[in-house]
DNA sequence: TTGTACGCGTTATCAT
DNA sequence: ATGATAACGCGTACAA
């Protein structure tokens, strides 16, 4: 038992395979009857097109590329893309569009990457992620002719849409809550500032500093990574002037963080304020519980694919509205009036006992 | 100017399209040096044949799939999918090999994913994750004759072949840990026992537990997200007869559980001892760094892709040797001694002050 | 080695 | 307006 074809579908319904194809793609030139009666058969058939004749034949791949250019271990610890990939599907799957997904271990490979998923025809489209503030893939692309949706806050001369969730207001709000709270030491663990987005949000943290005239604080750059994060965390806590919050690029350095103060003897938030982005499933559940930046990364990924489509098939674009990162205040930040008080005399004046006991207190209370 | 074809190769290097093919896929019948100059042409004209006409030709989609039921929600928080499919495309990648990866919000959509891609000859096989006790998708493989590799622990009639790392040593290594540290009451948070891996590490907490002679121990079903092993935590650490040990299915139930016992003033390891499943990257980094399973899902990957191609291909399973899970001690657990005595005298004896006195002394030690 | 049929839909051309 | 016919897309594979 071979596949069935259209050829049988046509032999079937006594027609011809042009009216086949012209019945099941819904066009004008077969009269309504027909029409219903090839339905019914290629129904009772169980027929459905094959996507590689299908492919050949409109000289489309009628599938999107997404190549993901990380080493194994730092993509697994990262929430993004699982749901990014989630909310690209929603779109692609009811659009008869496949996600060809590829995951490379540096950026070298990737290039290549696109250049053979672009050669060899397997996509009409791919998408650009974890873009590096100087990177060559939009050009390659745009060489290639290979239709790119660039997944991230627009870069200055764009030939390719961009389409994200600007961090920046979240990282501001994170800043500005700080600040409402008294704070004046405000540090930054940053990503990489040659990624866009680990540049973005340190330029953010700076730009919400700047603009309350509070003092520069220390920043450290790192890579997102739990241990730069802890490392940074030692870093600035070894600071003779030592910041009484800490505002991390992401949360698996803001909950390594958190440990090292924790490990330290220095109370969060009483004596530190430790503030993530990423709103990770764990963060509501840590002790204390993280306040950091969520962001609608499913409804990015819808957004990304209805504009990929678009461009692919040279629709006009519409405007997809997505939320603003936004910030999800939880127990890591505090009063900062406090948190001076104490950092000022944590040396000497309270002993450890005591802020011990205040910390424990104050866990009780928000178990309610 | 359009794509180059074997055509415009063929005639650019004077001979028929057939031996342009005959000579890029090395198979005899073609000169030596003819076959030189034509890849030569074939090189200068940076020619890389269609996909979608081989694969037409063929009769092959060239592309496996992968179909995740999962919500966006919960897929997230898990570590493996991103390393297993890092896994997969090592191999992939290289046998030219493209991965169609489909996301799904539940069980049902599953199914009829399964299909799609099998009717419209996408792909040539599939992976088939996360599997329930009664899962109805190996049937379904077998009846649209779609090679499929179950990614899991081999299931008892297994039509399909099961590739995977046995999570049940990892379990039963932790169980002994606990044992050996002197734990006499170790209970259990598990995942959904209608999943396979919910199933088979309950199964082997419990195997375990009748090794060693200890009697039951309680255990509640959870669904591996952090909610759920929060509840179940407060719900065990309510138990007249309180645990001194549990074992959770995963890190993030773990890390919950943690801060759970943390909340309640509840020391970790001193009163209470916690593993986890998973080694999530942050475990290391948690105060107190958690004690979990670890296992090598990037060869797990590799060696699901390896044998679904050998399955596609025909040939022979060659077998592929996986490391065990491994248990990786950590800070969340230690001697039962001391943790027996201090439940004991928890609620009335030793005072609050005290040990948190002597729990932060231990932070103190482990920063060295 | 070459010529050509083949895989399977889509679409342009043509006849009714 | 309906529907049949045939060319096309691009490699692969077999007969010549």
């Amino acid at each position: 038992m071979t596949r069935t074809t259209i050829k049988d579908v046509a032999l079937a319904a006594g027609v011809s395979k042009g009216a086949v194809s012209f019945a099941l793609n819904n066009r004008p030139g077969v009269a309504p009857a027909t029409r219903e009666r090839i339905l019914q058969v290629a129904g009772e058939m169980g027929w459905t097109p094959s996507s590689r004749a299908r492919a050949l034949s409109v000289s489309r791949a009628l599938a999107v590329g997404l190549v993901i250019a990380r080493p194994a271990a730092t993509l697994r610890a990262d929430p993004f893309f699982p749901s990014f990939i989630a909310g690209l599907e929603t779109v692609l799957s009811e659009r008869g569009q496949a996600l060809v997904l590829q995951v490379v271990p540096d950026r070298q490979l990737e290039l290549s990457s696109y250049r053979r998923l672009c050669d060899e025809g397997r996509v009409d489209g791919v998408f650009v992620t974890d873009l590096f503030v100087d990177d060559a893939r939009p050009a390659l692309l745009a060489e290639l002719g290979l239709p790119a949706v660039i997944v991230g806050p627009a870069l200055g001369d764009a030939f390719w849409p961009a389409v994200g969730v600007d961090d920046a207001p979240g990282i501001i709000a994170a800043v500005e809550h700080l600040v409402a709270l008294g704070h004046t030491n405000i540090a930054h663990v940053s990503g990489p500032t040659s990624m866009v987005h680990g540049h973005s949000r340190r330029q953010a943290w700076a730009t919400a500093l700047d603009r309350t005239g509070l003092p520069r604080a220390p920043w450290v750059e790192s890579d997102f990574s739990a241990e730069s994060g802890a490392r940074a965390t030692h870093h600035l806590l070894d600071l003779e002037d030592r910041p009484t919050a800490i505002v991390y690029a992401n949360d698996l350095m803001a909950m390594a963080g958190l440990s090292v103060a924790i490990a330290r003897g220095i109370d969060v938030p009483g004596e530190l304020c430790i503030t993530g982005y990423d709103d990770t499933e764990i963060a509501a559940y840590l002790q204390p519980s993280l306040t950091t930046v969520t962001s609608d990364v499913l409804g990015w990924g819808r957004a990304a694919a209805t504009r990929l489509l678009q461009l692919i098939d040279d629709e006009p674009a519409t405007d997809i509205p997505l939320p603003a990162a936004r910030l999800v205040v939880r127990s890591s930040t505090g009063p900062a009036a406090t948190a001076q008080r104490r950092a000022a005399t944590s040396q000497r004046g309270r002993s450890a006992t005591e802020r011990r006991r205040m910390a424990t207190e104050r866990r009780r209370m928000e178990m309610q």
